[in-house]
DNA sequence: TGCCGCCAAGATAGCGTTATCTTATGCGCT
DNA sequence: AGCGCATAAGATAACGCTATCTTGGCGGCA
């Protein structure tokens, strides 16, 4: 017998009185009259259990309340009912709007959703996938494909199911969801010269690496032109945000005066410079064309409305959780890479 | 001995070969050459263990890239080092910023943060709560006090530091962090009153338990002008959004031509509200002055820029996170109960 | 010099589940 | 009618950690 605790009369064990109140897998097994791994079968739906005893487990349940530990479930099983998700910042919109989505795919199935925030930097992302690993989630989605290599060999090392979402990657057997950054950025090069706009410019904030992709992309179509030269590029490392759109707007007409269309890397940018330039009473497009990107939901709203990009920002979380999902049952048949695609959307500021 | 498992070649045990590949604890604590336990002290910083081993410990801990299993620790002390946080909406922005300055609080602190999204319904709140209670939180973060009676009692029971967010309550020992809804209500029917407008309206969509306390702070202070009558109350039960905005003022305007000042619940319609405005070419503020609530960044930027009730909503995370903390380690001396303020942002709407 | 108390380190036994093995039960087949 | 096999339920032993109890060693005091 155990050298401490005789049974007392509260049949208490030694170890702190069962503080939590809630009823043990022993309790319901107890009242549903079976064994406590019977219970558990139940109702986890595996194995063959006698409805009968299955329907007397779940009403025992529900009279109870009963909620089966997590933590004893994932150290029994070697596995919890976590997903773990990556993403470079809760500030923006953008992010959110995945977020929401992967939340509504997840959660109705019973899986946890466990956010990490990594600011942009790849070493902050490994230490964040280095803890969550010791979760023993899933799967994982990451956001971007920048990964270090450490987080990479962590991530196969692990063998949990992984969906990058954002980019596509050409690597093979590599599970993506997103778009391609890089044709976004020609796609606008292409508008702007198509209306009939020669002297552009790029301008970005914090250039992450998919807001890069898709200023080379805008790059690339504009130096296939004879007679366009390579667009000003103008990129601060201060977060983006209204404001500092307004600021780069001035900034740049200043400096380039013959500038006659510009790419902002995205709708907060060129939101505050369609403001500036109101304010400054800048013609938009008269004098300069103005093309954002994400097309936040005030865009459409503006005057004059922005041109943008609109990104399947919901879309790819949608698309991403469901993949996961696809692969955590071990089905894992269709092409890894989701194109979702991009549309640019023609308003009046271009 | 065990009934099955002689100890194999790789000393693996019975059960599924170590899939994780991990160090345990126990194997660190070879390592180091202390007992596992004097590890896990040494790890923790709990009790006091001899320097040395401490420092052996935590170089073995760190060459291994050692991770303690979360699933065990909480199964082994009867607690998580997870928070569990509710909002009732992902897509509202005005969260975002609380949840953010949670996350950054909580988190270098070693706490995980499970977030819940409860849809503004008080029964999926309740649900859960009781799932995340299973979890064994550390605290609970709430937003709103429009618990069920169950969600309150399965609180009190867990025993769980709990804080309320964004509203302020008058029952005794309820830890809250937030501002009068009322009274920011009340702030903007005074700042109309002022303005000389006798006419208002209170515009609101799904409408939500704050939304409801801000429009009954606004007609209280009108009601207790003799020359001025009650404010037209339109509410309708769709998301709020900016298109939505748009169409509530022209809507509100034609059945009620003489309005000449309006408070919308929040700035997504009152922005909506100002570009329809814009468009029809109706004078703001000359013919309508138009409020908002929650100054989001676009509002200040706008052409006529936005008067709006300023949110403290990024303090309101820090403070009810960094007073959970203070709940978690037992310090629980101060006024439970913290006022943030909120500041009206007079501009040129109205 | 001997006894006691105190403190650091270790031994032990779970925490509440589930994986695995074992046992009982029944059924088809020869 | 007997045998083996499939199936369902239970017994057992972990999962990897920490709470608790136990032990050993040391210093202080009489």
């Amino acid at each position: 017998m155990s050298p401490r605790s005789s049974d007392g009369p509260s049949g208490g064990s030694s170890r702190g009185s069962r503080a939590s109140g809630r009823p043990t897998l022993a309790e319901l097994a107890r009242i549903a009259g079976v064994s406590p791994i019977t219970a558990s079968r139940a109702l986890r739906g595996v194995a063959s259990v006698d409805p009968d005893l299955a329907r007397r487990v779940r009403e025992a349940a529900a009279a109870l309340n009963y909620v089966a530990n997590p933590a004893a479930r994932t150290l029994a099983s070697a596995h919890s009912d976590a997903v773990a998700v990556l993403i470079p910042s809760l500030s923006n919109l953008l992010f959110i709007d995945t977020l929401e989505a992967i939340h509504d795919v997840l959660m109705p199935r019973g899986l946890e959703v466990l956010i990490g925030n990594f600011h942009y930097s790849p070493e902050e992302e490994e230490k964040l996938v280095r803890n969550y690993l010791a979760y023993q989630p899933r799967g994982i989605l990451l956001t971007g494909l920048e990964q270090t290599p450490a987080t990479r060999s962590l991530l196969k090392a692990s063998g949990i199911p992984v969906v990058y979402m954002m980019e596509l990657s050409r690597e093979a057997g590599l599970h993506c969801v997103g778009f391609s950054q890089e044709e976004s950025g020609a796609a606008v090069a292409r508008h702007l010269l198509a209306r009939g706009r020669r002297h552009l410019a790029y301008v970005a904030a914090q250039l992450d690496p998919r807001a890069l992709e898709r200023g080379l992309g805008f790059q690339r179509v504009l130096a296939a032109e004879r007679e366009v030269r390579p667009p000003v590029w103008l990129s601060v490392p201060e977060p983006s945000s209204v404001a500092l759109g307004g600021e780069l707007f001035v900034r740049l007409l200043e400096a380039y005066p013959d500038i006659d269309g510009i790419f902002f890397c995205n709708d907060d940018l060129a939101q505050g410079a369609i403001f500036e330039a109101t304010r400054r009473q800048v013609p938009i497009p008269g004098r300069v064309a103005v093309v954002g990107f994400n097309d936040l939901p005030l865009s459409a709203h503006m005057a004059p409305r922005l041109t943008s990009i609109r990104t399947p920002r919901a879309k790819v979380g949608e698309a991403a959780a469901r993949r996961l999902v696809a692969l955590m049952e071990g089905d894992c048949r269709a092409e890894p890479a989701i194109d979702l695609g991009f549309e640019l959307v023609e308003r009046e500021s271009s």
